[in-house]
DNA sequence: GGAGCACATGGCAATGTGTC
DNA sequence: GACACATTGCCATGTGCTCC
């Protein structure tokens, strides 16, 4: 067992050190048979080690951006050979002298990574400046640790309080990706409890903690809730707005950094035509209002006469009160 | 200690594929 | 078509382990 473990590691090395090499080639270096190098070939297949053919007389090389194997295993098969450290003493004798220093090659690039990570994880906070709410401390460190838990698929668990009632729950996330907007950050992840992905806005967790449990990103799905998202509620309907800028607007509007690519036609007299399509209508018209009367929705009526019914109470707000009033 | 079993390995043959 | 290489299946052998 000892003796294939160190022939797999082996292989790898030398298919990394030479590309193109020949399983005729693998078994001289390796004093086996082609038939056993063929054997290894499946068992290194088979834990997802994604050497490959090149074809007739081309050998094999790794294909993807592989450094070493173990670089790509996950936390878990990471734990699990950092076992065989326990158990090596009690069976030093039995191994080849080559065994122990093999070994700790592997710990190292495994750890190198790791540090490479938490590092870059610790650089963030420094880097990324954020807002604090009114009512809660300031905790910059969860951004680190959801960089850190995303760049190594982990889960996180941490207490969650709810935007409604400030309900605090204990939550499992797989987390995704970082959305912005305005002086804040939302994670969207996916939320273990739910099922489902889920946008969290990260100035209300408290508690957070990465777990021993790695995941693997499901990137469609990911793509699947950003689609006719304007930012980060997701809704279930589909919103056509049709907005009209002013000419005075047109080169705010064209230097806006959007999620969802509109359509836009410039219109004769210098104003813009912007179109899209969103699945819930709050946060583009919480956008919209900084235009102010620069913009003017078109379509769909009804939102048109929701946005004269907002300015008219405004209106009538500021004229029934004389400034000073609340002192 | 011997039988039985599982597993790793080697040898060989057959088949498929690419190149000359 | 010949040849080299890749792949797979089958069988024999050796080794280590467990059970009686």
């Amino acid at each position: 067992m000892t003796d294939r473990l160190i022939r797999l590691m082996r292989i790898i090395t030398i298919v990394q050190a030479n590309p193109g090499i020949l399983a005729r080639e693998l078994a001289e270096r390796c004093e086996t048979s082609e038939r056993t190098i063929y054997r290894d070939m499946e068992a290194l297949s088979a834990m997802h080690i994604p050497i490959a053919n090149m074809g007739h007389g081309k050998g094999y090389i790794f294909i993807s951006n592989f450094a070493l194997y173990p670089l790509n295993w996950t936390e878990e098969e990471a734990q699990a050979f950092a076992k065989l450290g326990e158990v090596m003493e009690t069976v030093k004798p039995l191994l080849p002298p080559a065994f122990e220093s093999a070994y700790e090659k592997v710990m190292a690039s495994s750890q190198k990574k790791k540090m490479d990570q938490t590092s870059f994880a610790q650089e963030m906070k420094n880097i990324v400046r954020l807002g604090s709410t009114l009512e809660r401390e300031n905790q910059p460190y969860l951004l680190r640790l959801i960089v850190l838990a995303s760049l190594t698929q982990q889960t996180i668990e941490a207490e969650y309080s709810s935007p409604q009632n400030e309900d605090v729950s204990l939550v499992q996330i797989d987390p995704y990706c970082l959305v912005p907007q305005d002086r804040r950050f939302y994670m969207l992840g996916f939320c273990h409890k739910q099922a489902a992905m889920r946008t969290f806005r990260i100035s209300r967790f408290r508690n957070m903690r990465i777990l021993p449990y790695t995941f693997q990103k499901n990137t469609s799905e990911m793509e699947m809730f950003f689609k006719g998202t304007w930012s980060v509620t997701k809704g279930n309907q589909n919103i056509r707005f049709v907005v009209r800028f002013s000419a005075e607007s047109v080169y705010r509007v064209k230097e806006e950094e959007l999620f969802i690519k509109p359509l836009l036609k410039d219109l004769p007299d210098g104003s813009l035509l912007f179109e899209v399509t969103v699945n819930h209508e709050g946060e583009f018209l919480d956008w919209l209002t900084q235009y102010g009367a620069e913009a003017e929705i078109l379509e769909p009526l009804r939102y048109r006469k929701r946005m004269q019914e907002m300015l008219r109470n405004w209106g009538a707000f500021y004229s029934d009160k004389k400034a000073g009033n609340h002192e």
